[in-house]
DNA sequence: CCGGCTGATGTTAGTGACTAACATCAGCGA
DNA sequence: TCGCTGATGTTAGTCACTAACATCAGCCGG
């Protein structure tokens, strides 16, 4: 089974979408468009993405995220232990295709509906993590918005790295953002 | 002049729909059903509103925010400035008609679209924030982060005011977010 | 008090994202 | 090979939002 018929028409979406949408924009393209570049029809499309913007926003990193959270020394006050863990999982996740991933956050960039998203996606993550940290007895304000403060600076880093173009590389950007919140920045 | 009719039936539209979005939720309530019942059409809605979400969305005490980071002490971190600067803020507006913000941030926080939309919308706020940090010389990944962190932990903090009923008055629980990023939580 | 001017509103006709219901087709196991 | 199941197609909608153009309300100079 090399890969399911699925799973090789998700990418053919995927590729299509992230190609049209680069040479011709995110909303001058529509969804009816991709699906007939790929050959099929726009219910295919929505059967294998829920939004049109879930082509370019789903990174599919993030699951990992929470377990790093957990991973990390329990002591620590909320933002600090956050920042900790996420530091983890930029060591662990060995960040794939970086070409693919800048593609698409070059896209979600220049969208302003779709930098919008960028916030957005991250509300399960955000939800997992605070769930790490409640359970090691925080508060829930507190763990809230930690969570929520250290997702942000992560979508900013994002941004931010696909912007000045490959001047750092993802993981240093990253680690930067994380400073600013945890004190170790001047 | 004791306001004009434009303004007169933008304010008609934003009541007509708190009301309806209360009553049967906002996904269940279309923008024809309430331009209807304010006795206008559907176009009538859209001038006023640039879309459904922003009668919900529209706090419009945001911009004051940016003049109060200016006014914060331009020593400290970014991190630390911002948040110096929101409090400053809590303290000198006074939150007017606090039951109307209650009532549509509860509309928000029921409607999982709408409370992405919060995120979203302080968006042109947090551009305020960093220009003032960058105008004081702060590093622009720094000042990004900050901005969008602080915002982040208002945005949690004002949806979980609203969720656990009353306990708290709003200011409380913001000056207690923002404790979570400065430090002075345990 | 009147004709006109301007901004607020209405009408109509569209586009595009998304959904539901149902038909069909491809491929794999019995 | 038959049939079953999951992947796809077709069709016909709903709803947010827009463009173009018609109309109407209210104030302003005459």
């Amino acid at each position: 089974m090399t890969t399911t018929r699925a799973a090789r028409t998700r990418a053919l979406l995927q590729e299509t979408a992230t190609r049209l949408f680069t040479e011709q924009g995110y909303d001058a393209t529509t969804v009816e468009e991709i699906a007939a570049a790929a050959g099929v029809s726009h219910m295919t499309f929505f059967r294998h993405f829920p939004t049109k913007d879930a082509v370019v926003l789903d990174d599919g990193f993030d699951p990992a995220i929470a377990g790093a959270v957990a991973a990390a020394p329990a002591g620590l006050r909320p933002l600090a232990r956050v920042c900790a863990g996420f530091r983890l999982a930029l060591d662990h996740v060995d960040l794939p295709e970086q070409e693919q991933v800048r593609q698409r956050v070059q896209i979600a960039a220049a969208t302003p509906s779709l930098r919008v998203g960028i916030y957005a996606n991250t509300e399960t993550t955000r939800e997992a993590v605070v769930d790490v940290l409640i359970a090691d007895g925080a508060d829930e304000l507190a763990a809230r918005v930690a969570a929520a403060a250290a997702l942000a600076a992560l979508s900013v880093a994002l941004l931010e790295w696909c912007h000045d173009d490959g001047a750092d590389t993802m993981r240093t950007r990253l680690g930067a953002a994380l400073d600013v919140l945890d004190g170790s920045a001047a």
